[in-house]
DNA sequence: TGGAGTTACGTTATCGTTATCTCAATCCTG
DNA sequence: CAGGATTGAGATAACGATAACGTAACTCCA
């Protein structure tokens, strides 16, 4: 026999009514700003219990410009680097009375542009962009208007947000370096978005080592950084697949996305080609023969990010850039060197 | 020597007065009302370009008692499972103008009944939730102040909210009917969390298969849907594993858990245990053996979703329910028969 | 006992937009 | 060219919450 809930969700006017005050009581009480007498706090909250009152966000917000939402920005929630930043992020956000509104770029760069907007419309109180595909100018008129913002991966404009950056070019020269000591010689580069400034810094640690041993990169592809993108370098590298003995790949994605086609080619892995990723997606240590990768803490990552991106809300911006290092993990794909 | 930007926003009012016309005005000609001359109309376009005008979304939802948001709970975003339905979601929800608010729950329906009362209180116009951990009555108090509500993979309360089913029954029935074909008879079933009504479908769909051949499960312990699930599920299983010749998992994630401590014990997958998965995520095809798993389509999922959602917001409840069959997609974990 | 200080509320105005009403100017149409 | 229809635009009043201010009643001590 219950009662269809009532069309209009109720407003504090309808709990003041119900307890007989005004609602600026009713607000009183139920922000604990104090000045209330015993005898009505107890009947505003049982009032607002009874109507099962929720504050109308909106109303809120409109009145002291402030949303409590945070956005996050990333260039494809698919791929499983991100998802796990999304966590780490709103695991740090939500304790702190914030909404996380996470939102999907599909790599586009309009996209990006719109859903920057779009956040503005929402008035978030600040946002986190990961890996940022706009270019310097666009990003930077974009992110301009915002309150506050702290981008992952990519260090332009320090002055308009805070930055946390891997270091993406220690790490994969580390790792190319290793597998120089190895025995490898001819490294080719599967190099993902050609807007990545996170690629440009992988491409700078591969040439950085390299150059030591007067050697230089024999392939430098794009591709889109999933499963696919690793498939099509695969299918244009197979020709002159000899070319090659050691493949560094943007991300885990591409890396494993090219094992197969490689097998199928007869061509072997770690044997014919050793395989680098980077991420350390869990799916790297489950395929045979398990990859070998740069690991980055992700959820650390995304906590790190909003916990800087809070403190730049609450105007102490007391650090205005991060560098976090990748860890390497040698697996299967780059075996060591006998004896 | 470009100026700082205003710490406040321009408002409509900003707008009229720089094209001098009053704030209602800017109102109809931003929003393509009419009634609005030409050259007037050029005026506030101007204007408020100039100014960089975005209209407020709390001004504006405050007013129409609509936020244009739209929400989707997931159990877990880090489970490849649940990206792919989101972004589906997100596909249908933006090019209809709805902004979608994800949240994820991590598992813990305290958590879920806190997030369903933040998307309240943030008015959202209508929400998705995927695998309720909820029990029946909390879930129905949980969604009822909700003013549209789709659940997937969860088919209760259908007076108040539309349905999106995966049929686990007769796809599990279909695969274990196939296994017992090709002569195993002993199977063990790695369940996922109690609380899910997907799991149970999956355990109706064993035992019908099983029954019709006078057998019965020998194992059925729940766990984590995630890999590690599946490496509990391992341990627990080691010591009794001969007594098992076949496993269904609640998931993927789950099978793969289970691969390598399998393989560590020295138990060959598919020899000593065939082994099946469900979700089809990407990961599965690129493990060896490669895993056979009932595949979803998962952005349709969400498409299908989001539409159902925006056809319950604008009054059209067309559909009440729908099922969708997983398709079996056999892989080296389940070999053929010889011969 | 009277004025200052305190407590417990209510009133008013405001955030930015827009539905509704109003009004003036312009336009036909017979 | 009178009178009704149409068009362009402004004024007003909400939407729900709350900051700022106002006020009545009470406390307290000289």
């Amino acid at each position: 026999m219950d009662m269809k809930p009532a069309l209009r969700s109720p407003t504090i006017t309808d709990v003041a009514e119900a307890a007989g005050v005004s609602p600026m009581t009713v607000s009183r009480v139920l922000n604990g700003r104090g000045g209330a007498g015993e005898e009505t706090r107890r009947r505003v909250l049982e009032a607002a219990q009874a109507l099962s009152y929720r504050p109308n966000a909106f109303a809120k917000s409109l009145k002291n410009d402030r949303s409590n939402t945070v956005g996050i920005v990333v260039p494809d929630i698919v791929n499983p680097f991100f998802p796990e930043i999304i966590r780490g992020a709103e695991l740090v956000a939500r304790p702190a009375g914030y909404t996380l509104l996470s939102c999907n770029v599909v790599e586009d760069p309009e996209r990006e542009e719109e859903v920057l907007g779009m956040l503005l419309d929402k008035r978030v109180d600040g946002l986190i962009i990961c890996s940022a595909r706009l270019d310097d100018e666009r990003l930077l008129r974009a992110i301009a208007p915002h309150r506050a913002v702290v981008l992952i991966n990519r260090a332009a404009a320090k002055r308009h947000a805070g930055t946390i950056e891997v270091d993406y070019r220690a790490g994969v020269d580390a790792v190319v370096t290793q597998l120089i000591a190895q025995g490898r010689r001819r490294f080719g580069f599967a190099a993902g978005p050609a807007a990545s400034q996170g690629g440009r810094k992988r491409r700078e640690g591969i040439e950085a080592a390299l150059a030591r041993h007067g050697l230089s990169l024999v392939f430098d592809l794009p591709c889109t950084p999933d499963l696919q993108g690793g498939a099509e370098i695969a299918a244009r590298l197979l020709p002159e697949i000899a070319q090659v003995d050691a493949m560094i790949c943007y991300n885990d994605l591409i890396a494993l996305g090219l094992m197969k086609p490689l097998e199928q080619a007869g061509i072997r892995v770690p044997e014919d080609i050793a395989l680098v990723g980077c991420d350390d997606i869990p799916a790297s240590d489950l395929v045979s023969p398990a990859l070998t990768t740069l690991r980055i803490a992700k959820q650390d990552l995304g906590e790190m990010a909003m916990r800087m991106l809070l403190d730049r809300i609450a105007g102490r911006n007391t650090q205005q850039g991060i560098v976090i290092e990748p860890d390497p993990i040698w697996r299967a794909t780059t075996p060591r060197l006998p004896g």
